[in-house]
DNA sequence: CCGTATCCTGATAGATACTG
DNA sequence: CAGTATCTATCAGGATACGG
């Protein structure tokens, strides 16, 4: 994938070291594996600060940490709403801009599932209306997309056996 | 994406915390910056423990210990080299788990593109044959992929100008 | 040129304890 | 229930110095 690109190396040079090649970029952000599990409990609908502690199975300061990043980086934003019969409260939802690193997600995903995962993936993502899976994929530009509000996500009853046996 | 999701809830905590979830433990050999720094450099070409430290900006020591790292994982393998005319050497390279990281690496950037890059793009992703531009998408099976080595890195014209107006 | 051991510093996570 | 302050332990990263 990269021949054509090393004759460019002087440029490279000019972005690569420092700020300027955006994966660095990101990783100054996304860096800690708090954080980044925090994106994961967001997409999975996850809104609420015990829950985001519980299922995360981190310590709730770096939960307060990670979460106050997040919304520094305008990945997450805090909505007050009013749940029947309680007080008021906030809750914490993934904005635009966080919802665009559901890719990121994914592949994360997806990797993990094919190389550290023995045999069958935990999750199965499938699209809403044709019942078609998922996945991230490079494509060239023009190629249908699903859109994220189309994604279902399945625990594979194939891997909930394989839990149980052991 | 995710209502039909939260029913299944006593089925996610059994994997979700701990080493159940796919990302959890990509995380657990992908979390550091350095780490992930060198697998940049691996898609990009450099193949050489020097070049690594220049390009990547992160210190020997860091670099030695990621390079172990991802050896350790099966995503490097170093094969020796016969440079004419100098001793034998080792280079390091992306196996093909290394190669399957391409997806989460194109992701990243991409978000750091569109949400921490002011204005274009610095890198321009393209497909050898057609010329036309690739990016990573959520798409249905049955898709058409772009295959690593069909893609083409450039550095975009219009980025370098902003450069160097600064 | 290609690494690695050692030491030191800064960032990050957990435990604990406390407020609204 | 929803956080935050503090304190400490751990770990990643740089500087330095040294061997193949």
């Amino acid at each position: 994938m990269v021949m054509s690109f090393e004759e460019q190396l002087s440029d490279r040079r000019a972005w690569s070291i420092g700020d300027g090649c955006s994966a660095a970029r990101v990783l100054d952000l996304l860096s800690t594996k708090t954080v980044f599990l925090m994106v994961r409990e967001l997409f999975y609908g996850t809104t609420r600060f015990d829950d985001f502690v519980e299922r995360a199975g981190v310590s709730a300061p770096a939960v307060s940490r990670a979460l106050k990043q997040l919304k520094a980086a305008d990945v997450v934003e805090t909505i007050a709403y009013q749940a029947p019969g309680s007080r008021a409260r906030e809750e914490y939802r993934l904005t635009a801009t966080g919802e665009d690193l559901l890719p990121v997600f994914l592949a994360l995903m997806q990797w993990g599932d094919a190389h550290l995962q023995d045999g069958r993936p935990p999750l199965e993502f499938t699209e809403a209306g044709t019942g078609r899976g998922v996945r991230v994929r490079v494509t060239p530009d023009g190629v249908q997309e699903t859109r994220p509000d189309d994604i279902e996500i399945r625990v594979n009853p194939a891997w909930r056996r394989g839990q149980t046996d052991q």
